[in-house]
DNA sequence: TGTATGGTTACTCAG
DNA sequence: CTGAGTCCACCATACA
């Protein structure tokens, strides 16, 4: 239905240079109100979204879980489980129109309440930097880094959405310092690092399992909902698109280095999906776990070999070029005595480890990842809180970085084999549950918390 | 194999 | 600063 003439290309410029006018009036008002606001306690970080005055994040729709909807009866399309009415005679929930199932588009989609035109622009500008500088981006760094360097600059605050974080990525960019991050409420919060405004967008109406920025083109962004949708956000286009829908909750979303074509996602009870987008279809799909896939992660020096942890207690590592018929089977399992909450390779690819709600946090090494180190750790997180308990690889081989409920990040030694320091700031109001590390900035560590707000650590 | 139930417990906001 | 309200995550257990 889009008007497609010349004039519209003018049209959209001018409109373009009207809203980066406005913008750039809000950013002086909004710098005011930042200083002014600076003369208080810090308590919380001062830069946060502004809503749109009509949508409020508190009337919401409850969130809802995908639970093998086929198997109850009730229609793909339909809203899903509503409170206690379970059942096929559910009856299909209508919202108004605003509900579209297919591609939403940005202003849609859009919750802050200033202008994103400056915003995504410098999206696709990035995307273009990206292409031209490819070659010299191909490597990730690899580097050490002194703990007690390591500092929280009250400007690094940011309460980038509403409500709980329970996914948080950086942008793989050398030029850029920005973040995205979802919560339970289908939220995604864009948030350009040090700076006041943050880009707030509502493309799923449940919690996001996901968030997956195409590292060769940094305007287009998976995100995978707990309601079964999977979306590409396309700056260019202006549209979160819909990629995929599944009648079962996703759970985990991920791409290993250098591939472009194909997404991993964790489906339903236990499945693992493999969605090429070259011709649009499911191309693998196996059940590997007797219950929900929690991550899924790819060794960066053998792309083909996966490791899931899953909620049945273990973590398990394959080899995804060889299926015995429809069957996959793992190279090697590594049980928990509760389930599994996550299973990172280590950023040479050498050792894996796993954090489990049996409270420890597990390190395997060796060449068949044989020698374990297990270290204790609180991994209890109750019902307000997003498990936490995904133990985070630093730089290079020797540090995980993990929440800890005192309001602090525990960083462990996988050298020494044990929890070495939590590190603390007065400026951390709220327990960092999960975590997310720079790919070009060796000592850029993103906390994410139950209250929507993002601490960036950074190397002094 | 599936479902219903209980337990955990941090953050926000109003006053 | 204090305390009420949130609420529907997630897991483990019990039971059909």
């Amino acid at each position: 239905m889009a008007p497609q003439k010349l004039t519209d290309y003018e049209r959209k410029r001018l409109e373009n240079i009207r809203r980066n006018d406005e913008m750039m009036a809000a950013l002086k008002l909004h710098s005011k109100a930042t200083q002014l606001s600076n003369f208080k306690r810090p308590r919380v970080g001062t830069k946060s979204y502004n809503m749109k005055s009509e949508k409020k994040p508190k009337t919401e729709t409850p969130i809802v879980i995908r639970r093998s909807l086929r198997t109850r009866g009730i229609p793909p399309d339909s809203k899903g489980l509503d409170g206690d009415s379970v059942g096929p005679t559910t009856p299909r929930k209508t919202e108004p129109s605003v509900v579209s199932l297919g591609r939403i588009s940005m202003a849609d989609a859009r919750e802050s309440d200033h202008s994103d035109s400056f915003f995504v622009e410098s999206l696709m500008g990035m995307a273009q930097l990206k292409a031209q500088y490819a070659s010299v981006e191909k490597g990730k760094v690899e580097a050490s880094l002194g703990l007690e360097a390591l500092y929280l600059d009250p400007e690094n605050i940011a309460r980038v959405v509403p409500g709980r974080i329970t996914s948080a990525r950086f942008f793989p960019s050398s030029s850029v310092k920005m973040i995205a991050v979802g919560n339970t409420f289908g939220n995604v919060g864009f948030w350009n690092v040090g700076q006041s405004e943050v880009h707030l967008y509502r493309p799923h109406r449940a919690p996001i399992s996901g968030i997956l920025i195409q590292p060769h083109c940094l305007s287009k962004i998976y995100t995978s909902c707990y309601d079964g949708i999977l979306r590409l956000m396309d700056a260019e286009k202006e549209i979160f698109d819909l990629v995929f829908e599944s009648d079962e909750s996703i759970f985990a979303l991920s791409q290993p280095t250098n591939e472009t074509n194909c997404l991993y996602l964790a489906e339903g009870s236990g499945g693992l999906t493999i969605w090429d987008n070259r011709i649009g279809k499911r191309m693998s799909h196996w059940v590997l776990h007797e219950s929900r896939i929690n991550t899924i992660d790819f060794n960066c020096k053998n792309p083909h070999i996966a490791a899931t942890s899953s909620t049945d207690g273990t973590a398990c590592t394959w080899d995804l070029r060889y299926t015995d018929g429809d069957k996959l089977t793992a190279l090697r399992t590594f049980t928990h005595k509760r389930s599994v909450q996550s299973a990172y390779f280590s950023p040479s690819g050498c050792s894996l480890a796993t954090t489990s709600l049996d409270n420890t946090i597990a390190i395997y090494s060796g060449v068949n990842m044989e020698d374990a180190a297990v270290i204790n750790h609180n991994n209890q997180t109750g019902r307000w809180l997003s498990t936490f308990s995904r133990a985070k690889w630093g730089w290079d081989d020797s540090y995980l970085f993990v929440g800890n409920l005192k309001r602090g990040v525990d960083v462990v030694s996988a050298v020494q084999r044990k929890m070495v320091m939590t590190l603390e700031s007065q400026h951390m109001s709220a327990i960092p549950c999960r975590f997310d590390t720079h790919s070009y900035e060796v000592g850029m560590l993103a906390g994410a918390t139950s209250g929507g707000q993002v601490y960036i650590w950074t190397s002094r």
